[in-house]
DNA sequence: GACTGGGCGCTTTTT
DNA sequence: GCGCCCAGTC
């Protein structure tokens, strides 16, 4: 036995050890998965497989600093540095940025986010004159991105025989090329550009040859280009390792596909499958909780979890009256078991469905003086200041990105209003133009404001010339030297008069240069564009180590509580129409909510509490609620039939006859319908 | 630009 | 019922 399979169950010794060939290692919750990754790794560097042939990737890149760390813990550090371990995108990112240009990527394309997605998205749907009333931004990229998920082009998708459909392709295809016109991909591109540049033979080749160990983290959230990223390099060696827990597929709705994990020994006829099912988490009641829930979906790999720790508190279910009284009761409750089993404040997680539902948990937490984070929400890259300095920065980098220009052309005012924006652009696009060109050279055309025009032209020379340090060891000169060029300060200073705001304000822009001086200090790449790929690729990770680590009580969403777990765990309004929420009664993708609630359960170790009301508000409305069918499930009954069709209706009613008609909605397909076909 | 009124819609969210 | 977003007005 080698030193890194000492301590390990029969099953995780076997995923350990089993490094040839293909392998699924199916690891329910809680049963020592990131153990076995990591000691599988540490056990291949010491059987001589090389750390530069070994390619680990994950999904978020919490998890991947995690591996990192614990493998050089095994193997230590120097050792494992060769080792390519990360996001998905992050891998793509670094791939394109070395062989782009042979799918058409400039190598310094820039990645933009939702905010800039959006702006894009409202641009495209205006010239193809779709009116936002009839198909909402929003709800256009979450379509798209869907698409591109499912690796369904935007020809295909203009092709489809449904009208609203049909236009969601035609916008599909206008939001591309003003993304590439822009020099930009947005985050599923990065994957799908990572595809068509394994299409080229002569690049698969090249990657197969350097990577030979491939392993898959959290392989049930695979989507379809990441599924092919996988399937292409891994398919020549086949030594393709992935892990996973099909019950807890969750993201189903944003393009993870679920049937991957399930048919990958078709993938693999040869495939070792390997089950961890011993549970190190939870007590036996839990596990015994979260197996009857769990057990009722129909197309799963069979498994069951055994717990290895003992028997412990029963789960307690609890009815109340209404939201509040649920809400004063879980913080009470808290408050009682914290003092009672010395337990601190950072144990206990409410875990809720859905973002409307923790707002009286926060009141009644304040009111208890109870100290709280709630995960979610609100980002610092989401602080306008944030925004409006990256823009600057992104436009330095990359002068092409118009969706960074339009963003601050105006800030700080210099008098270009929605109409000069609007005449530019028409420049632009009729003397095929870069729009910065046009503000550039601005007094040339008439149409534009001269005095207006003279501003921006100045705008864009200063930037052009902050270029010059844009690369190498310049990055905090150049942040620094960027906000007293647009006089930031001034700005902060015009739109608040509060002095405490002010300086709150000023914190955020001076984060983003302390945060340049770390990069600056960090990698062997310091220069702007590396910086900014850093920020837009990391945009969540500092906040919510903060936020979990305090002791605090933690709110968040089952989503986001997935991976973590807690020594108490509330979870709260279990009822028909929240937890299975009503749009997924509706469109009867009942058994991905059946997931959501096997992960809230399984976060518990110790003690799970659910709750219920008997009424809830709900769109204006009091409605009667009733427990939800997972409930009863996990006692081991059969839900009434005839509750699940009285909750349906209720629901739906209540949904549908909120003073309108439904039948004066824009008709877009439902969700199931369009997604299923 | 700042303000205001109307209309709409109302799951989950990482990269 | 509430909050957000947009368009219109001054």
């Amino acid at each position: 036995m080698s030193k890194f399979t000492a301590g390990l169950n029969p099953e995780q010794r076997a995923a350990v050890e089993a490094t040839r060939g293909p392998l699924l290692v199916l690891a329910g919750a809680g049963t020592g998965k990131t153990r076995v990754i990591t000691h599988r790794i540490a056990h291949m560097l010491a059987h001589g497989v090389p750390a530069s042939s070994i390619l680990a990737m994950t999904f978020t890149n919490k998890a991947a600093g995690e591996m990192k760390e614990r493998i050089a813990k095994l193997a230590g550090r120097k050792r494992t540095e060769a080792l390519t371990v990360g996001t998905f995108h992050a891998f793509c990112v670094k791939s394109l940025r070395q062989y782009g240009d042979r799918v058409g990527v400039r190598k310094a394309f820039g990645i933009c986010d939702a905010d800039d997605q959006l702006v894009a998205m409202k641009q495209a749907l205006r010239e193809l004159q779709i009116p936002e009333t009839q198909i909402q931004p929003k709800t256009c990229l979450s379509r798209v991105s869907l698409l591109k998920n499912q690796l369904i082009s935007a020809e295909q998708c203009a092709a489809s025989s449904d009208d609203w459909e049909a236009d969601i392709g035609r916008a599909y295809r206008r939001y591309d090329e003003s993304l590439l016109a822009s020099g930009l991909l947005d985050f599923d591109d990065l994957l799908l550009f990572m595809v068509r540049l394994l299409e080229d033979t002569r690049t698969l080749t090249e990657f197969q040859k350097r990577y030979k160990y491939l392993l898959i983290d959290e392989y049930q959230d695979t989507n379809g280009p990441q599924y092919e990223i996988v399937k292409r390099i891994g398919g020549k060696h086949r030594n393709v390792c992935v892990v996973g827990d099909d019950d807890q597929s969750i993201y189903g709705w944003r393009g993870a596909d679920v049937t991957k994990i399930l048919n990958f020994e078709q993938d693999f006829p040869e495939a070792k499958i390997v089950r961890l099912e011993t549970n190190y988490r939870s007590t036996a009641e839990i596990i015994k909780g979260a197996n009857a829930v769990i057990r009722n979906n129909k197309s799963r790999h069979e498994k069951a979890l055994r717990a290895a720790a003992g028997t412990g508190d029963a789960i307690v279910t609890r009815k109340l009256r209404d939201e509040e009284m649920e809400a004063l009761f879980v913080v009470q409750d808290i408050l009682h078991r914290a003092s009672e089993d010395r337990e601190p404040l950072g144990e206990f997680a409410i875990l809720f469905r859905t973002q409307v539902q923790p707002r009286l948990f926060e009141l009644q937490l304040r009111q208890h003086y109870v100290p709280y984070n709630l995960v979610g929400g609100m980002s610092f890259f989401d602080r306008k200041e944030v925004r409006d300095i990256l823009a600057f920065l992104r436009l330095v980098a990359n002068p092409a990105d118009e969706l960074s220009l339009l963003r601050i052309i105006n800030t700080p005012p210099r008098g270009i209003g929605a109409t000069t924006v609007k005449n530019a652009l028409a420049i632009a696009a009729k003397q095929r133009m870069p729009l910065s060109e046009v503000f550039a050279r601005g007094i040339e055309f008439k149409e534009l404001q001269p005095n207006a025009v003279r501003e921006a032209a100045r705008l864009i020379e200063s930037l052009k010339s902050l270029q010059h340090l844009a690369s190498g060891s310049g990055l905090v000169e150049l942040v620094k030297r960027l906000v007293r060029e647009v006089r930031y300060a001034d700005e902060i200073k015009r739109c608040y008069s509060d002095a405490a705001t002010r300086s709150k304000r000023w914190e955020a822009v001076n984060e983003i240069m302390n945060m340049a001086e770390i990069h600056a200090h960090h990698g062997s790449e310091a220069d702007l564009t590396s910086f900014l790929e850093d920020v837009t690729l990391n945009a969540n990770d500092d906040r919510d180590e903060e936020q979990t680590s305090k002791d605090r009580v933690t709110l968040m969403t089952l989503h986001s509580a997935k991976g973590l777990e807690f020594g108490q765990v509330y979870l709260v309004g279990m009822e028909e129409g929240i937890l299975p929420h009503i749009r997924c009664i509706q469109d009867g993708d009942i058994d991905e909510e059946r997931r959501l609630a096997y992960v809230g359960i399984t976060r518990a170790k110790r003690r799970l509490t659910i709750s219920y009301t008997a009424s809830r508000a709900r769109y204006g409305d009091r409605l009667n609620s009733l427990p939800s069918r997972f409930l009863y499930e996990m006692l081991g009954k059969k839900p009434p039939a005839q509750l699940i069709e009285k909750a349906g209706k209720a629901l739906s009613a209540a949904v549908g006859g909120n003073g309108k008609k439904p039948a004066a909605k824009k008709k877009p397909p439902t969700r199931n319908r369009s997604k299923s076909r």
